[in-house]
DNA sequence: CTTGAAAGCCCTGAGGT
DNA sequence: ACCTCAGGGCTTTCAAG
């Protein structure tokens, strides 16, 4: 079902460096003709080891030069807590990713803003007013390594 | 140059949600032709707006169980301990993301590797053996929001 | 910006080893 | 599971308005 072998690896590789590339390059690439390399990516596609395909957008092209790393502890971890936070998140389109961690905190979230200001307005009208919230700490990520 | 009107961040948006949307369907929902839809595309590229494509993978179907967020500090703030580290954790495959902030810790990373032993494994082996590294601590991803 | 057109390439499926 | 081949659609470019 989910069994992957070396070629599909292969694929799943190329079509992460260059999600475009297209069915006659990949097949030259993994030594196959076109037709079984549009049937493997296909496949990789229906059960879900492709979830899918995006634009790689440069965000501050888009004016969100500030990236925060924040971690946020609740004040309690009921159910009902963690429920009424998460969805909070979801809703939130400065969140652009969002973990559940086991460790000294209970989130791990990255915000991208214009600036300093946006994002102080975001922690005092968006993040602190979700119930349950505890401590917030944010890391201001200065450069992009990888 | 880098001026975006309401349609570019319109294509960046369809873009960002299919990267392979073609330019047909991407002009029909912004309503223009063919022709300018696939200039202002190219012209997003060439500007370095959209930095690429990539096919988004599943990280449980090649085998990465685990994703760990790891925050570490750096013993020496000097110059060459700073490269030493940066260059070093470029070189390592299991580190999906990092970024150097200004915050409580000094670099944030994300690792993806099968399993816990396989984690234990890299900061013994691999992390720890940077020099410069202070001290490192670990949050593991229980589940993805975002 | 639009429409229209032309060449070429690619996707996709049929049929066969 | 692989291959070759062929039809039709899409991409890409250009010209003219």
């Amino acid at each position: 079902m989910m069994v992957l072998d070396a070629i599909d690896k292969q694929i799943i590789n190329l079509l992460r460096e260059n999600g475009k590339m297209n069915n006659k390059e990949v097949a030259g690439k993994i030594g196959l003709s076109v037709t079984p390399t549009f049937e493997r990516i296909k496949r990789l596609e229906r059960i879900g080891v492709i979830q899918g395909y995006t634009a790689l957008i440069n965000r501050k092209a888009i004016g969100r030069d500030l990236k925060v790393i924040c971690q946020v502890s609740l004040k309690s971890h009921e159910k009902e807590g963690i429920d009424v936070f998460e969805s909070a998140i979801r809703e939130l389109p400065e969140v652009s990713h969002a973990y559940h961690v086991a460790g000294a905190t209970d989130y791990m979230l990255t915000i991208e803003v214009a600036n300093m200001e946006v994002y102080q307005d975001f922690l005092k009208n968006q993040l602190a007013r979700i119930p349950h919230i505890g401590q917030v700490n944010s890391s201001f990520v200065m450069s992009e390594l990888k």
